[in-house]
DNA sequence: GTCAAATTTAAACAAATGATTAAAAATATT
DNA sequence: AATATTTTTAATCATTTGTTTAAATTTGAC
């Protein structure tokens, strides 16, 4: 099919057990698969990167670095509109997923086993702090009588409304009976319609405020 | 503290795996630790509920048929309005995941580790069909011109609003420090607010929709 | 009270698993 | 070519883990 030149060893190491941890998360993915897939030696594992979980970190910063690096140019960037800002990274998500669907999961799943993962290998709160996404905000928030502080609310909608099919893929396949050509159709629908919904939202925010 | 009716064996196995399956996951959830959980020998799990899956299918049924049988009723009642039973279901669902924040994670994990078990033990799918919240959206959808099929939309929106913030409990708490109090009263601001966003995101269909 | 059935216990089994070791093979250095 | 270094291999360790077994204990029926 392809390949005709050889990975170094521990390229196919860490290729292999991107795949296997994306499928099947850190416990669910036995070194002796990672080195089968891999075509090595069991051992190679701990010679090339010590132990399962140091590879583990690895490949966790690997697989998201290009996608936050994406984003954090997106919403730094003081040009572009609250409203732009959201559609490009609405968009540069879903281009991720759609190559790496299994990453929501796999990342929501490795936070909850070890939070500290969050902290140590990717700094999202500092990526988010001071950039011109949240001043945009504030802006709205405070000409519209808005607490600021549901800044969260946003945040969590837009990631909701993004990443949470992914995460239930398997069970909206089931459900619904849907194969994988039928989930990148409903993924495409979605690319146009959440900077509308989330558009409605924010605007709901106006009408709706009291107390 | 309390506890002075001693439970059965069978409950006291039960109660112990619901806890740890709900915390840890199949997988991550060993029977030592639950025979150790329940104070019970390790071969009473085998000799109740012959294997660990088979405890696990039971826990499965028994966490989510209430929260089902809920919902159920509440779709199907033709006297509610589309609105009404948003909110009345987002209601239901946040009060059973607030004593229960883990259900989401730990049902879209079991799905997708075995899709199987949806189907066997519940009946999702069946129990949607021919409701009145699927008639009302049809009625609502010709109307104005949009595609009944996007009713997948309509559904899965409304479980990523109420669902997600769960799932992406640990990762939000250490982002944002928040505490479980913070996490409540989060939730509890959700709860008025999902459905007037989900009805701004109803409403936008109509200005938006082209092609 | 006796006996059969149900329940509980301690021990063990067999397979799986992350990691290490020591020797062999391949590669690089001089 | 000889030697040192790096890489690879097969074998093994020490735990962990789901399940089973056989004996002991408790419970219920008569």
């Amino acid at each position: 099919m392809s390949s005709p030149i050889e990975l170094s060893t521990e390229d196919k190491i860490k290729q292999a057990a991107k795949e296997l941890f994306l499928k099947h998360g850190f416990v669910g993915t036995k070194t002796r698969d990672i080195a089968l897939a891999a075509g090595i030696n069991l051992a190679l594992l701990n010679y090339y990167f010590r132990s399962k979980e140091k590879l583990l970190h690895i490949i966790i910063i690997e697989t998201l670095s290009a996608l936050f690096d994406t984003l954090e140019i997106i919403i730094k960037d003081p040009e572009t509109s609250f409203r732009k800002k959201v559609e490009l990274m609405v968009d540069a998500y879903l281009n991720t997923l759609e190559s790496q669907p299994e990453i929501p999961t796999f990342i929501l799943n490795e936070v909850r086993r070890d939070p500290k993962i969050l902290v140590e290998s990717l700094k999202i709160k500092h990526r988010l702090e001071g950039s011109s996404f949240v001043f945009q905000w504030f802006e709205f928030a405070n000409d519209n009588k808005i607490p600021p502080q549901y800044f969260i609310h946003i945040l969590v909608n837009l990631m909701s409304l993004t990443a949470f099919p992914f995460v239930a893929k398997p069970m909206m396949s089931e459900i619904f009976t849907m194969q994988n050509e039928d989930f990148k159709i409903f993924i495409d629908q979605r690319r146009k319609w959440i900077p509308i919904w989330f558009d409605a939202i924010i605007q709901s925010f106006k009408h709706n405020y009291s107390e």
